[in-house]
DNA sequence: CGCTATATATAACG
DNA sequence: CGTTATATATAGCG
């Protein structure tokens, strides 16, 4: 990324014309003799996606690749004007976070079914809105009623144990497009082919699947 | 957008063969008339990190590109084995999300300081656990003596507040090295060094919607 | 969506 | 950490 040079179109020889050409590149690459290769390095090399044992080769791996991952996302972040947030544990339980993670974790919270579940018994998607307008869940917890402490933590409860139980429930990885209404299990642990059709499809379709919509907090954007 | 500097390929290759050249190129290195090579395409163009403005295009690269940075999490996650979650909103509020969220979502929010911060009263790295090993916020809510009952009142609220000003805190992106205990503001400045103002937009005012709450404790370092 | 020509990301190696 | 040689990701287009 760092390149000097905002190159646009110039009257250049389309291919790549370097003058720092490797020497043995501009000898003649066909015949050879036992001439070495003065190649100072084998360049990147293809590599397996498989967990890659030397720890110390992991760690170096680890820290530039989630630096490109976080590039990428940037970028992506601001091509696209998307919000984007991600969350890695390295294995030592490291947190490295990009993003207002802190902010789309609620968003995704909110939108998130499970939440819903948990209500204490209770429609959202009625609208069952009781103080200004916000749900349940957002009111301060000093703001629930006496009288309703009980069902409040309880909802608490059973929030928590909703969301862990989803945990466990899958494992591999899972790319879930929106949710209208629960997240269906597709579409896991099929990278683990390969790295061609890693997550394939997915990608718009499937908005009446289930049909266990529960929860309506919908965003209203029309749109696009 | 479609443009184009149509003025490509008035130039002709100035270089002295190049041995590896495009077979097309090598073909006439003169000026050539309408001769079929044009070259099916242009290939890939170097293009501004902007947002881009055409609808239709940024629609595209989102889909490419988001596909291309879950693939690269993906990779990262198998190689070096890291949990890896990301949450994407797209500019119409679709989620998109990579990994097992929820799961870390959770783990993202126990180890959050904020959480510790809020604790009502108590320092949480001495290890304060009152029950099976658990630290307060992990009990159950049931699990709560009664007496107790408003210090968790309490503390859940300092908890959503905390949470909230953080997100306000900060915008664009941060990385942040997760610490034991309290977190340190750190890689974040390298990053942004590295990638100038790639990043910009990562958050617009969604604030029009009655409450773009979040959580989000605060961001302690203060010391920092 | 599939292609192709390039722009980028990175595995190896000081 | 900086370099180099390649493996990959993708912009532009049909």
């Amino acid at each position: 990324m760092e390149d000097g040079e905002a190159s646009t179109i110039t009257c250049l020889p389309t291919t790549k014309q370097n003058p720092l050409q490797n020497p043995n590149l501009l000898v003649n690459p066909k015949k050879e003799t036992k001439l070495k290769t003065p190649k100072s390095t084998k360049g990147r090399q293809k590599i397996e996606i498989k967990k890659i044992i030397l720890e110390n080769r992991r760690q170096v791996t680890f820290s530039k690749r989630r630096l490109g991952l976080f590039k990428k996302a940037a970028e992506l972040s601001v091509l696209c004007g998307a919000q984007i947030g991600i969350i890695t544990f390295s294995r030592v339980d490291r947190i490295y976070s990009f993003g207002n993670v802190d902010s789309l974790i609620d968003k995704y919270l909110r939108k998130t079914p499970v939440m819903l579940r948990s209500h204490p018994g209770g429609n959202v998607a009625n609208g069952e809105e009781d103080n200004d307008g916000l749900m349940w869940w957002e009111r301060a917890v000093e703001s629930v009623p006496e009288e309703d402490i009980e069902e409040y933590k309880k909802a608490l409860s059973v929030l928590r144990e909703n969301l862990l139980t989803r945990i466990y429930q899958m494992s591999g990885d899972r790319t879930v497009e929106n949710l209208p209404a629960f997240p269906n299990e597709m579409a896991m642990a099929d990278w683990k082919l390969t790295n061609e059709n890693l997550m394939a499809r997915n990608d718009r379709g499937y908005a009446g699947n289930g049909g266990d919509l529960e929860f309506a907090f919908m965003s209203q954007n029309g749109g696009q």
